[in-house]
DNA sequence: TTGCAGTTTTAACGAGTGATATACGAGGTA
DNA sequence: TACCTCGTATATCACTCGTTAAAACTGCAA
């Protein structure tokens, strides 16, 4: 490896806008340095020359669009409905969210940048869970982590289904996650079970 | 494309197992015509040879596990823990299954194979779910249907999950999952809410 | 033996990848 | 003015991949 562009470059933030547009548009698998160098007008070499490799490109998006979630998130979590913030927010995360999974998948890079990303946004869910109980007076009928990864797995499940073109119990899903939402805003309890 | 391999080959059917292999082991990504051919002993132009292309290749593949697990699944099924069934079955696929997803995102005739195979699965274990609370004179506290489809979800964002790191809120909702099954075979309540 | 059907290999194309070496231009300096 | 350096951009190489077309090999039957 040679020299490498400097990090405040012009045609390095346009390249990085350019990765996560062609990741939103058309998936992970449509960014190739030939397709980015067409974006901005330039030869397919300058992604090397900025980044390295494609690695490091989707490295540097994953950082700049992870810092963005987290900023709407954490505010967003300061409202007063904290699980329907949280099952609102990765509905709108979680196709994105695949993407950088798939790519994540293999790429060692990748993967820790998101492993990270992912373990602290499910201690922020957690903690704004417990406080919201807390301030309320009532103890978790469930562990608050639990309710986290429920509602991000279902969120999850249905961007994968959706992508895939699969439906079937979606309206019924969602007509009970909009229960639980209420059930908890009512009582403070998610999906406690008959035991419990 | 020129003619075309017979379907009793035993080529054929050593390709199909080579693929199958390869995306157990190392992801779907790793299955290349070269690999393929190098496990089989011969020039990666077989493949093409006997399936055109290697989106059919992994129709194949798919259609082959699809119609075993099928099989497995509706025999445990008769057993008498229905949920339990689903969630243990669930735990087995949901990797490979990811994998066939992650095919089918870029891949047209994949998708619809895999499609065909998600709905008729989802059908199988409601249907299961239905006649078990039937059986045992319970009305559902949850359509049957969005049980089957939350633990699907759980048990698929696990194997994501754990094939990137990600373990945190794992152990507690292991935990949680036991409490849901035993409350089911106890009282053949789910997820049932506080309102419900 | 000849010929044919099925099978396999050779050859080639276009698109993708990382990496290295080189060309270009602006700025400062002797 | 001539030189040098640094940031930027391009050219080119070597490789893998999927795919297609055509040639070569196989065994069997007429």
């Amino acid at each position: 490896m040679a020299r490498k562009g400097a990090q405040s470059s012009e045609v390095r933030a346009q390249l990085v806008e350019a990765a996560n547009q062609l990741i939103r548009e058309h998936g992970c698998h449509a960014v190739t340095a030939g397709r980015l160098a067409e974006r901005v007008g330039l030869k397919r070499q300058i992604v090397h020359y900025y980044f390295g490799t494609i690695d490091e490109l989707f490295v540097a998006v994953l950082q700049q669009e992870g810092e963005k979630a987290r900023a709407r998130f954490v505010q967003a979590l300061d409202a007063d409905q904290p699980l329907r913030t949280c099952w609102e927010q990765a509905n709108n995360a979680s196709a994105h969210l695949l993407e950088f999974m798939a790519i994540a998948m293999h790429s060692e890079s990748v993967k820790r940048e998101l492993t990270r990303y992912a373990d602290e946004f499910r201690d922020i869910q957690t903690e704004a869970l417990r406080r919201y109980l807390e301030r309320r007076g009532v103890a978790p009928s469930v562990p608050p982590v639990v309710t986290a990864l429920i509602m991000a797995s279902i969120s999850q499940a249905f961007a994968l289904e959706e992508a895939l073109g699969i439906s079937k119990g979606h309206a019924e899903t969602l007509d009970y996650i909009e229960e639980v939402l209420s059930a908890f805003e009512a009582t403070g309890k998610s999906f406690a079970t008959a035991q419990s």
